[in-house]
DNA sequence: CACCTGTATCGACAGACGTCAACATAGACA
DNA sequence: TGTCTATGTTGACGTCTGTCGATACAGGTG
């Protein structure tokens, strides 16, 4: 499924150790010490207002992509900027992929789910 | 009894400055800088292991409640317990309330019902 | 009253984190 | 090849944060 094998920025890390489907809600029972380390990060993430920010810009993004170049302006540095999108993929946020001169990031779908779902009350 | 208007743990704070209804679903439209601000303040109280452990075990608690008697034991000391709870509640994810010798948490649901919202995919 | 238990606060410390300027790297193009 | 633009990385800096022991406060019990 997609990426063959040459996805420089994809294929650098591990992708997300935070994975995919982690836990149930958190009203069902509660988290192991270890579902809570993994799953603390995806907050974590979001847990900073320019993260934050530059993950609405790009989950709002006409085509469900943005490329960089188009979601810079959150008043930070551009290094500033690349740190936060690089903290945002390491949660399993979001992924990114270079086609030519731009990089492109994307929303993980699956990840933000999963975040959405711990957050269901009373199921 | 229910006291009439000394609730020290309860009153001290403004509750939540974060608050209850906020933003939109963030493929929606972007943040803005101010409500990242605000939001943010949500995410990164349940960004912590030991702070997303305790919000769980709040929360699945039987009754919808907890003493921290019940819940104190997640492997750090009880002033740091405590302090957790503390960004909890000032997060706006918990509340408290003194019942004589014990102190009971419990959920704010519209606030976490608004951080689920914000995670909706895709309309 | 004194004493005990449960919980919050204080003060200190180490480590994590956000930020920037400087530099490095990757493509595009001449 | 060289140069330009877009993005990532490095190193340094100050601030924030998680943690603890000591202490304070609240309420129950004797």
């Amino acid at each position: 499924m997609s990426n063959a094998k040459a996805l420089p920025l994809l294929e650098r890390e591990p992708a997300a150790e935070v994975a995919v489907p982690c836990c149930p809600p958190l009203t069902e029972r509660p988290l192991t010490a270890d579902e809570a380390e993994r799953t603390a990060g995806m907050f974590k993430a979001l847990g900073d207002p320019v993260r934050l920010r530059l993950f609405s810009l790009v989950a709002s993004h006409e085509g469900g992509e943005a490329c960089v170049c188009d979601i810079s302006d959150v008043g930070v540095s551009q290094p500033t900027v690349s740190h936060h999108l690089k903290k945002l993929r390491e949660a399993g946020l979001l992924t990114s992929e270079r086609r030519g001169t731009w990089v492109y990031y994307r929303v993980e779908p699956s990840v933000v789910a999963a975040m959405g779902q711990m957050l269901k009350i009373a199921g």
